[in-house]
DNA sequence: TCTGGGGTCCTAGGACCC
DNA sequence: TCTGGGGTCCTAGGACCC
């Protein structure tokens, strides 16, 4: 049997957390729905039904914006806890339709069906493509009948294609593009439809008068290293659909490690004010609060950080960074000073603060042996996250993020 | 379009070492 | 110490994705 062209599909769900809230409230069918926050909070549209997109409302846009687009949507906002249940169950049915698969995103997964087409192959079907859209098409009816979500799907020999495939197939639908077929399938696309070109490759390929997909493959290669750099060639082999193929085997991100042996990935949390602040306790009991969120979560993973962030974002969007490498760790205690300092050091503005975060990255294995006897936050850390484990995240808190808390 | 929050990956200059 | 070049780490920033 002649090796079989890689056959990549790319399984979304449409409209994934309003799809999520309709399913808890069958009320809300059919209605206008805007997931993200109530308008006039700070914050932007995280999942918009096709009612309100009919109305101009897109994902990423502020809430404020979409409530002059769409006032009379029903505003929810975010449950992440939800929404990955959810998720949860999609991927254990996708997973029993291949071996080989790959989690993109919450809302997003690459399944691998290169060489099944003998295993699901019918006489009825016209050639192995036909067999792998019946399966697909299989997938998405079962998904729908048996969680209730509504999902599309792309099909194509690369990645990047499939993607582009499934948005194309939306709502509920599955579109397969045939090998041979992938540069004609994305020539008369806007170049923002591909993976990995953003808002500002997208002006950048405009001011070159580059507008479609197909007149960027045409272009040559000195005037896409411009826009590019050193992305060039591999842009131009995913538009002449011989980009990657590859499916990574389901791994958590943060148990993936280089050769030195640094966990890959970072933790992070970031948060707006409701209301630009200056009021430096205000801000203390912000950055403890993060702190000890980050450091809860690291050892959750059972990691300790080599490396702290500081985010900060001043109320005119001036937004900057400042970063140190640090004795790895995974306690409040060690980090909110650090934090501190460096927060210290990178406001030199007078200006309100609208925005503050906090990460930790080189992540690396917590090694309890190393840290017991010099370390009796351990103990205390230990109490902590058991005590959480039993009454929830907010049971406890240092004294100053616990008067944040108060306060909001 | 007055702009959230979680990430990943890339670039680039300077320090430091050999 | 009138000075090359490569490698790696640290830090800051930015593009992009959902």
């Amino acid at each position: 049997m002649a090796l079989s062209k890689p056959r990549i599909c790319c399984l979304d769900l449409d409209t994934f957390f309003v799809s999520v809230e309709r399913l808890l409230d069958p009320s809300l069918q059919g209605k206008p729905v805007i997931v993200g926050g109530r308008p006039g909070q700070r914050g932007v549209v995280t999942a918009a039904s096709y009612e309100v997109r009919a109305l101009g409302v897109r994902s990423g846009m502020s809430l404020t914006a979409a409530y002059q687009l769409a006032p009379n949507a029903v505003y929810l906002p975010t449950r992440h806890g939800v929404y990955g249940t959810y998720a949860e169950r999609v991927r254990e049915l996708a997973q029993g339709y291949t071996p080989l698969s790959q989690v993109a995103s919450i809302d997003e997964m690459f399944l691998d069906f290169s060489g099944c087409e003998n295993l699901y192959a019918r006489p009825e079907d016209a050639d192995a493509d036909a067999t792998i859209d019946r399966v697909v098409r299989l997938l998405t009816d079962e998904i729908q009948t048996r969680i209730g979500l509504p999902a599309s799907a792309g099909i194509a020999t690369s990645r990047s294609v499939a993607k582009v495939a499934s948005g194309r197939a939306k709502p509920r639908g599955v579109l397969l593009v045939a090998a041979g077929q992938e540069a004609a399938f994305l020539a008369p696309l806007p170049v923002r439809k591909f993976p990995g070109i953003g808002p500002v490759a997208e002006r950048k390929l405009h001011a070159l008068g580059l507008t479609t997909l197909g007149e960027v493959a045409a272009a040559p290669s000195g005037l896409l290293r411009r826009v590019f750099g050193a992305w060039t060639a591999s842009i131009q082999r995913g538009l002449r659909g011989q980009g990657a193929h590859e499916i990574a085997r389901e791994r958590p991100a943060f148990q993936e490690h280089d050769p030195e042996g640094l966990w890959l990935g970072s933790i992070s949390n970031e948060r707006t004010f409701r209301e630009d602040v200056r009021d430096p306790s205000c801000i203390a009991a912000m950055l403890c609060s993060l702190c000890e969120r980050v450091c809860y979560r690291a050892r959750k993973r059972g990691v300790r950080a080599r490396t702290v962030t500081l985010k900060l974002r001043y109320a005119d969007f001036q937004t900057l960074s400042r970063s140190r490498s640090i004795t790895p760790t995974s306690s409040e205690l060690e980090l909110f000073p650090v934090v501190h300092e460096l927060f210290v050091r990178a406001r030199t503005r007078r200006r309100a603060i609208r925005l503050l975060g906090v990460a930790l990255s080189n992540l690396g294995p917590y090694d309890a042996q190393l840290r017991l006897f010099d370390d009796d936050d351990a103990a205390l850390h230990g109490a902590i996250d058991t005590l959480r484990k039993r009454f929830g995240y907010d049971a406890l808190h240092l004294a100053l993020s616990a008067e944040r808390a108060r306060r909001s």
